[in-house]
RNA sequence: GGGCGCUUAACUCAGCGGUAGAGUGCCACCUUCACACGGUGGAAGUCGCAGGUUCGAAUCCUGCAGCGCCCACCA
């Protein structure tokens, strides 16, 4: 039994339109006032913690970042109203290399480890006078201030967009990636590696940027296709004879350590073992057999450089040849001299002579002059008249390894970084990932695939500034070398520690950088380090256990699709490091949007689209229900039309409540079959809808929770029951229409909450909020207690499916036989077997009054031959069209 | 080259073993007292192609094609 008080609410008192801005304004300006979405610390009430990406705050909004955090947002708020103490954080990703351009543009620095202390509080932007000047240079501290300085303005950017749309975060747990609190947590990371022998420091070959001057993870690299060409190039056998090898890179003749061959290639086999010699360079090296070379590609015979390749690399380990690193740090050709032990030569002078004209030119300007050499029959190796190159280079497409971020090809440069020993761990970091739960489920196979092909360490040291600084010293020894051998760690109450600013324990200043004192690593760590630890630096990890225990492992981690090899492998390599778990329960993969021409949005194509117009036209809870309408996983080409769609949805759900709250009666009991049947289906619905969301399902949830307030409710039940309440002459029957219709819309507008959170909380502040005003994002989601309560039963149902298909047929003829909406029914005939007149009797008055029927015939048809509801009506007659006046 | 996903009405998408669905758009009618950002009704699809399993397939299996994504040693 529901009781109903009088209506306190009148129509006239609210807009007759909803103005989805002044809404916007004044509820997330409330909410924040209220500490609605606070997450209550010292709660016992089950929790949810929720992972949020920290967005990249230096690029740029697009409806992207609407789309993926609104999905997310959907969950929280659904979660909440089930009565869990939500933890849904907010962080900002300003960590990196895009913000540290930004910053060196916009103030006129560079940042340089051991630079003197400059204060850079009060820097200003760079006018032009100072542009005139060589950038101030920073050291890194100051350097980070700056960052966190410029970054500040673009979060306040994200913020305020993420609060219109309306994120139900808790702002109270901001942070970001760079600050203090942060850089303490990457570098407890990093000793609690260290102290377990997960990290170690290495000379090796590593993939480089020579645009970023940086070593780059295997994670960050991509394959680009690039034109190219094989050329042919004539080598010299010392003992006599040549052949030829075919090379995409010959500017890498110089750095050429070996030549190499398939074992079982007849052509090839007399050579093995014996040496050959380079064109130009004239170095004699091995020619040695490999299963790896294909005997179909090329001449099927190839020269090894120090490194042209991943191949190269694995070469030069397993024969242990020698380094000729021809390619500097700076993508440049180095200053090398033939002749000497490292570059060997049987005629250096002309070596010399050749390496001379392409000392310090770029990678694309060396291959032009040495292709160039080489057409020179002077250049041979063998001095036998014909030029080296046999034929003209032969144009290829092939893929090439770029950085992501990067424009220029990655070259394998020799170097000394830090890495995270992740290939002995494969096997458990898959049992990880199959630990946790993927949204949707293929998604996991591509975290397996990417695990299983891992093919070399986490590469963690980057050669850059805005970062966190590895917390690492070297001892240098009496005569001034750097001992690489035995790092020196900070103790982990001092952090976070500038290695190039602070002094290691048990040194001084003063020794920095002396014999018999100490060095300090330079490098930062990816930027991956830090935000895979995400989840550690929002529950405090170490530093608060206790907290740490109550929300870790967390439940879900929001994420796309194209960082899975990224930040959710990361954060579970971590997860698994640190503490031989998993992160979190189960990850949500958002799917892209795309644009209409199904092309994925990105800056460079030109067709992002961004959002503040859309919320300015459409709103925040239609551009809501835009994103909510999508599933998960799902790449959804980017459509104005379902904006539309939403927009709609909203309208009618606010005039739907001012219609509903405007219905006044006396107290009393709904009693009415109608009533019940139509609250026994919302039920149906609301059981339907929770089990979807249960399952992160939120947008079939949504199309059950709006076909019914469509078709169950506005459509048909609202349209039945509006006669009866405003009867005068029955009272009982207009108490129960209006409390059912009341109770109806209350729990419809629960329902639609977490999708359209303003709308829902402009209508349930008219009456439902009562005195407390308690917002509905904190009301309990609609359970089964509350309809029990209500006593439907299944019998009401059937009464009210009946009344629906009833109306569906009588508005069917009315309309066939030329009548409107508005036009009364002089007669009409309805046949249906006997059950189902009896239970059309049963709401009759209300379906008649609904399609303004006059005379009402029934007519029992025999029970079991086939009837359909949609063809009841077997006789109709309007009645006349009043005279106008 | 390997893997994953998608292919259903003009458009955007649901359905995923039992007689083809929604919304938009289109057509007709309606100034009906919540809403014209509305209402009522209608037309519109051999569910990418070819096989197979089944009493029955858009739905399961196999193959193929197109699109997209992820991955793969640049000779």
């Amino acid at each position: 039994m529901s009781e109903v008080n009088l209506s306190r609410f009148n129509p006239e008192s609210v807009p007759s339109q909803f103005e989805s801005r002044e809404a916007e304004e004044k509820w997330s300006q409330a909410w924040e006032d209220a500490g609605t979405y606070r997450y209550a610390e010292d709660s016992e009430a089950p929790r949810y913690v929720i992972d949020t990406p920290p967005p990249t705050v230096s690029g740029s909004l697009h409806v992207g970042h609407v789309f993926s955090y609104t999905q997310t947002d959907v969950i929280a708020r659904y979660q909440r109203m089930r009565g869990r103490n939500v933890f849904y954080p907010m962080g900002w990703d300003d960590n990196g290399l895009p913000t540290e351009r930004r910053v060196q543009n916009y103030f006129h620095v560079r940042c340089e480890p051991g630079a003197p202390a400059f204060d850079v509080s009060a820097l200003e932007q760079a006018d032009d006078a100072a542009r005139k000047l060589p950038p101030r240079k920073l050291q890194r501290g100051a350097f980070i201030d700056l960052c966190v300085r410029l970054t500040a303005e673009d979060e306040k950017a994200f913020k305020a967009l993420w609060q219109r749309l309306g994120l139900s975060v808790d702002w109270s747990q901001e942070y970001s990636t760079i600050s203090e609190h942060s850089r303490r947590m990457a570098q407890l990371s990093f000793l609690d590696l260290f102290g377990k022998g997960h990290v170690y420091t290495l000379e090796a070959p590593t993939m480089w940027d020579v645009d970023f001057k940086t070593a780059v993870a295997q994670a960050e690299v991509e394959d680009r296709p690039m034109k190219g060409a094989f050329h042919r190039i004539r080598f010299a056998v010392e003992a006599g004879g040549d052949f030829t090898i075919a090379t995409t890179r010959p500017e890498l003749l110089p750095a050429c350590v070996a030549v190499a061959a398939h074992p079982d290639d007849p052509r090839y086999k007399p050579l093995i073992g014996r040496n050959a010699l380079t064109p130009l360079f004239r170095a004699p090296v091995p020619i040695f057999a490999s299963p790896l070379v294909d005997p179909a590609k090329g001449t099927g015979i190839l020269m090894v450089c120090t490194f042209g390749d991943a191949t190269d690399v694995q070469w030069w380990r397993e024969e242990k040849l020698p380094l000729r690193q021809t390619i500097g740090r700076d993508g440049r050709m180095a200053a090398v001299e033939f002749g000497t032990a490292g570059f060997p030569s049987r005629d250096p002078a002309a070596a010399n002579a050749a390496y001379a004209t392409i000392i310090g030119k770029s990678m694309f300007e060396s291959r032009r002059l040495i292709v160039e050499a080489l057409r020179d029959p002077k250049g041979s190796a063998d001095g036998n008249g014909a030029a080296p190159m046999v034929a003209e280079p032969e144009p290829l497409e092939h893929a090439v390894k770029f950085f992501e971020k990067g424009d220029r090809p990655l070259e394998f440069v020799s170097s000394r970084q830090w890495f995270v020993r992740l290939l002995d761990q494969r096997e458990k970091l898959i049992e990880m990932g199959d630990r946790i739960e993927w949204h949707p489920d293929f998604m996991r196979v591509r975290f397996r695939n990417w695990t299983e092909n891992l093919q070399i360490d986490w590469c963690v040291s980057r050669q850059r500034y805005f970062g966190v600084p590895i917390p690492v010293w070297y001892k240098v020894s009496a005569s001034g070398e750097t001992d690489f051998a035995s790092p020196m760690v900070p103790d982990p109450q001092k952090l976070p520690v500038d290695p190039t600013v602070d002094a290691p324990p048990g040194f001084t200043e003063a020794q920095r950088d002396q014999p018999s004192g100490f060095t300090a690593d330079s490098d930062v760590f990816d930027t991956w380090f830090t935000s895979s630890l995400s989840p550690q630096i929002a529950t405090g990890w170490t530093l608060d256990p206790e907290r740490h225990r109550k929300l870790f492992p967390m439940d879900v981690r929001p994420q796309s699709h194209e960082i899975i090899r990224t930040w959710a492998f990361y954060t579970i390599a971590k997860a698994w490091l640190h503490e031989g778990t998993i992160p979190w329960k189960r990850v949500a993969i958002s799917g892209w949007v795309l644009d209409p021409d199904r092309k994925k949005m990105s800056k460079s194509k030109g067709n992002v689209v961004t959002p503040m117009h859309l919320l300015d036209q459409y709103g925040s809870d239609a551009v809501r229900y835009w994103s909510l309408a999508a599933r998960l996983g799902v790449d959804t080409a980017f459509d104005e039309k379902v904006l539309k769609v939403g927009r709609r949805l909203v309208v009618k759900v606010y005039n739907a409540t001012r219609y509903v709250l405007g219905q006044e009666a006396p107290p009393g009991p709904i009693a009415h079959p109608l009533d019940l049947g139509f609250l026994h289906q919302l039920r149906h619905a609301t059981d339907r809808a929770t089990a979807l969301l249960d399952a992160m399902d939120y947008a079939p949830a949504l199309d059950v929770i709006e076909r019914f307030f469509w078709d169950g409710f506005t459509d048909s039940y609202l349209e039945m029951v509006k006669g009866r309440a405003r009867s005068d002459s029955d009272g009982p029957g207009r108490a129960s229409a209006v409390a059912a219709l009341r109770q109806g819309l209350n729990i419809l507008l629960r329902l639609l909450a977490p999708y359209l959170p303003y709308v829902c909380e402009e209508a349930w502040n008219w009456d439902f909020a009562g005195e407390a005003k308690k917002s509905i994002h904190l009301a309990a989601w609609p359970g089964a207690d509350e309809f029990r309560a209500l006593a439907t039963s299944t019998e009401d149902a059937e009464i009210y499916e009946v009344a629906r298909g009833a109306l569906g047929a009588i508005n069917r003829a009315k309309t066939q036989a030329g009548g409107t909406v508005g036009r009364h029914v002089a007669s009409l005939t309805f046949a249906a077997p006997p059950k189902v007149l009896d239970l059309f009797r049963r709401a009759e008055s209300d379906i008649l009054s609904a399609t303004r029927v006059l005379r009402l015939r029934t007519e029992a048809l025999a029970e079991g031959d086939s009837f359909e509801l949609g063809s009841a009506v077997t006789q109709i007659e309007l009645a006349p069209v009043p005279d106008g006046g």
